[in-house]
DNA sequence: GCCAACGTTGGC
DNA sequence: GCCAACGTTGGC
C-alpha cells in the first residue's frame, strides 16, 4: 500500500463537497509527472491526504481512498471544459484520473504552518520550497506522523 | 496582488 | 537540442 497527497483549491472543490459527493473522479491534472502517478503508480486501496491549497489556511483536511485507477480523463475531450486538450484522443488518452472516496475527516484541518513546525517532517515533498506537484507520494513515516497529529 | 520557482512552448 | 519568453502554481 502506498500513500499519496493530492491538492485541491477549496473554492474549486473542497473536502466538504467531496464528502457530500461520497466519491469523485480526480481529474483535470495537466502535469506529466502527476499524470504518471495517476496512470501508473496509484493502486486501488492506496490512501491519500486531501490537501487544501491556496486556502485560509492551507492544510490537510482528511483522508481519502483510491477506488479505481487508470481512468481516462474525459474532461480533456470536452471543448467546453477548462481542461480541454485537443491532443488527447479517445483511443489514445493523454490524461488520466482516479476515483477516490472520503475515508476520514480530520477533527481539524492540519495547517501547513503546523506541518512546517514538525521537525520530523523535514524533507516531506509538500514542504519543499518551490514544490508544486498536485499529486505526490508521501513516505510512510511522514504519513504516520501526520496521522498521530490528527488524533491529538 | 506579488513573485519565486517551475513547466511548457516555440524560434532558431 | 538550446534557451528565452511566457504561463501557472501557490505561499505569503
Amino acid at each position: 500500500m502506498q500513500y499519496w497527497l493530492i491538492k485541491s483549491e477549496p473554492f474549486k472543490y473542497s473536502w466538504d463537497t467531496f464528502c457530500k459527493d461520497k466519491k469523485t473522479c480526480w481529474d483535470g491534472v495537466r502535469n506529466y509527472q502527476a499524470r504518471n502517478f495517476l496512470r501508473d503508480a496509484m493502486k486501488s486501496g492506496d490512501r491519500v491526504f486531501f490537501y487544501h491549497s491556496n486556502a485560509e489556511p492551507s492544510g490537510i483536511a482528511g483522508i481519502a481512498e483510491i477506488v479505481r485507477t487508470g481512468l481516462p480523463d474525459r474532461s480533456a475531450w470536452d471543448p467546453k471544459s477548462p481542461y480541454f486538450d485537443p491532443d488527447s484522443r479517445e483511443n489514445d488518452p493523454r490524461w488520466f484520473g482516479v476515483e477516490i472516496r472520503p475515508v476520514k475527516k480530520f477533527r481539524e484541518l492540519i495547517a501547513l504552518e503546523k506541518l512546517k513546525s514538525i521537525k520530523s517532517l523535514d524533507g516531506m515533498l509538500l514542504l519543499r520550497k518551490g514544490q508544486r506537484l498536485s499529486v505526490q507520494p508521501v513516505e510512510e513515516s511522514h504519513w504516520k506522523i501526520i496521522l498521530e497529529l490528527s488524533a491529538s
